[in-house]
RNA sequence: GACCCGGUGGACAAGGGGACAAGUCGCAGCACUUUCAAUGCUGAGAUCGCGGGUUCGAAUCCCGUCCGGGUUACCA
């Protein structure tokens, strides 16, 4: 058995996004699973589409996640480079090869003649495809058109009358028709290949033992083993993962859905959720598990339990998820990836005891990392209290709550959880009072709301001073 | 249009001839709690796209059909 290679093979037009994540994720987890290797390529073989900065992008994106490939840009193996706009030898080489043995011939069409073919074809009612024109040339036009340097591509010669088959890990056996394949170009006018070449090259020498990729490719697939074909070269075991749908049920696309990873790290969702949440979409375990680490992934993968239809990409399980890790995560995680946020809202806290008690308060409430910010903000702020709740507290038995408090509180330190007990038993039996009528105003003076922690967290949070302080504060003003 | 791939509750899904079709999210209710949240329990929600066939028996196999998606580029 040859050893496993797989490899993502983004094009640097953007940034990671989850579709793109889940076909890195199940490379990585696949490698990691059969001890392979997981490799990096990018396919930048369109310099209109490309965005400088993406290549970078991705790779950092990558690397936040925790989905560290082996082999790369920046990382480099022996099979170097991994970027194909720096292998286009390479690739000039072998359309050279497929030209000399007739599996390729020159093309001069024009776009407009390729257009007006096609809506011929189209008028026409036909299967709209190359007519092969341009096969005809001579070897003398060929090179008389050439060397008045008319502008030309590389198209590869499909096989007349040949049905392909496959046999797809997740599909299982598939058959098309060569008939239904254009004579797709290989080498672009302006020098460059197509994936269609550079892809089957790069996987040939980088020794790629399965092609992970999206469903979308399934159809081009004949022309890829008709190349491996051409070249004398056996074809890797091919793998395509089902599509990534948006709620309509459409392909998975930036345009309509949020769908870059770095948002969602933005957004305040844990990579642990993310990474998660995108290894459930297309892929299940037989049991009933569904929380895994990177790790325990790694252990449980296997290409045979991906799914065969698409997913849709729906937040609400995300969120469910993301809430499991926010409580789950080590409070020091937690409270460390929290950070950033508290400091963008203009909120440095130094005090890392409090902070560590506020986040282990809020994560049990929180979806998100920066609602804990915004969940913190009871402690350290004086929050306005609503007009409703002023009224309250300005009622006789809220005032002679704050009033026992404001004089047996400081009598009291510390301050602990038994003691906070105590004193509001020993508060609600002296004053005949419970429940609502006894907490409502204790919190609304405390935290500014009605909603929160318990007691004793509360105290804990805000110090006995700070603690005394808001209470008088109440009982004066109200 | 053609070719390919799909179709199990709103979403993710298990199950691939034999129990009243698992489980998770979401939803509703209850419990716990001073409150919110978390948690636990309970419940509603699927004639397995539809129609035929094979079989004692079909979500599972076969045929047809419908629906959805992908591809049909000098984009990947």
């Amino acid at each position: 058995m040859k050893p496993v290679r797989v490899r993502f093979a983004p094009s640097p037009t953007g940034f990671l996004h989850i579709g793109g994540l889940r076909t890195a994720l199940y490379d990585y987890l696949f490698a990691k699973s059969q001890k392979g290797k997981f490799i990096l390529r990018i396919e930048d073989t369109d310099q209109s589409r490309e965005v400088s900065g993406a290549v970078e992008s991705l790779i950092s994106s990558l690397h936040r996640l925790g989905v560290d490939f082996d082999e790369g840009p920046g990382c480099e193996g022996e099979f170097a480079p991994y970027i194909q706009s720096q292998r286009l030898t390479l690739y000039h080489q072998h359309a050279q090869l497929l030209l000399d043995s007739g599996d390729a011939y020159h093309c001069f069409c024009s776009s407009e003649t390729l257009t007006k073919m096609r809506e011929e074809q189209q008028a026409k009612g036909e299967f709209v495809k190359y007519d092969r024109r341009c096969l005809s040339l001579s070897k003398a036009e060929v090179q008389q058109k050439m060397e008045s340097g008319e502008k030309h591509v590389i198209r590869l010669r499909m096989p007349d009358n040949h049905r392909f088959g496959f046999d797809d890990a997740i599909r299982g056996h598939v058959e098309m028709d060569a008939s239904q394949s254009d004579d797709q170009v290989l080498i672009k006018s302006d020098g460059f290949p197509t994936y269609h070449l550079a892809a089957v090259i790069d996987d040939h020498f980088m020794q790629i033992s399965h092609v992970i990729r999206g469903e979308e490719w399934l159809s081009s697939t004949p022309k890829h083993i008709w190349l491996n074909q051409c070249f004398g070269w056996e074809t890797p075991i091919w793998v395509h993962l089902p599509l990534i749908l948006s709620t309509d049920r459409s392909k998975l696309s930036k345009r309509m859905n949020d769908v870059s990873v770095e948002s969602y790290l933005a957004k305040g969702y844990l990579k642990e959720a993310i990474l998660n949440f995108v290894a459930l979409l297309g892929w299940h375990s037989a049991d009933d598990r569904e929380l895994y680490s990177l790790d325990e992934l790694c252990d449980t993968f296997s290409l045979d339990r991906v799914t065969k239809s698409g997913a849709i990409f729906d937040l609400t399980k995300l969120d469910w998820m993301n809430g499991q890790y926010m409580r789950n995560l080590p409070l020091d995680t937690i409270t460390e990836r929290s950070l950033p946020y508290f400091q963008a809202a203009g909120m440095p806290i130094d005090n890392t005891s409090v902070l560590s008690k506020i986040v282990a308060a809020a994560r049990e409430r929180c979806t998100l990392l920066p609602e804990i910010v915004e969940y913190s903000r009871m402690f350290l702020e004086r929050l306005e209290l609503e007009a409703s709740d002023k009224e309250l507290l300005k009622s006789i038995d809220s005032q002679r709550v704050l009033a026992w408090f404001s004089t047996e509180l400081p009598k009291s330190a510390p301050l602990d959880a038994d003691k906070v007990h105590s004193l509001s038993k020993l508060c609600m039996e002296s004053l005949g009072l419970k429940g609502k009528a006894f907490y409502t105003p204790l919190r609304l003076a405390l935290i500014g709301v009605a909603h929160g922690p318990d007691l004793p967290t509360i105290f804990s949070i805000l110090g006995e001073e700070e603690a005394i302080s808001r209470i008088n504060l109440k009982c004066e003003q109200g």
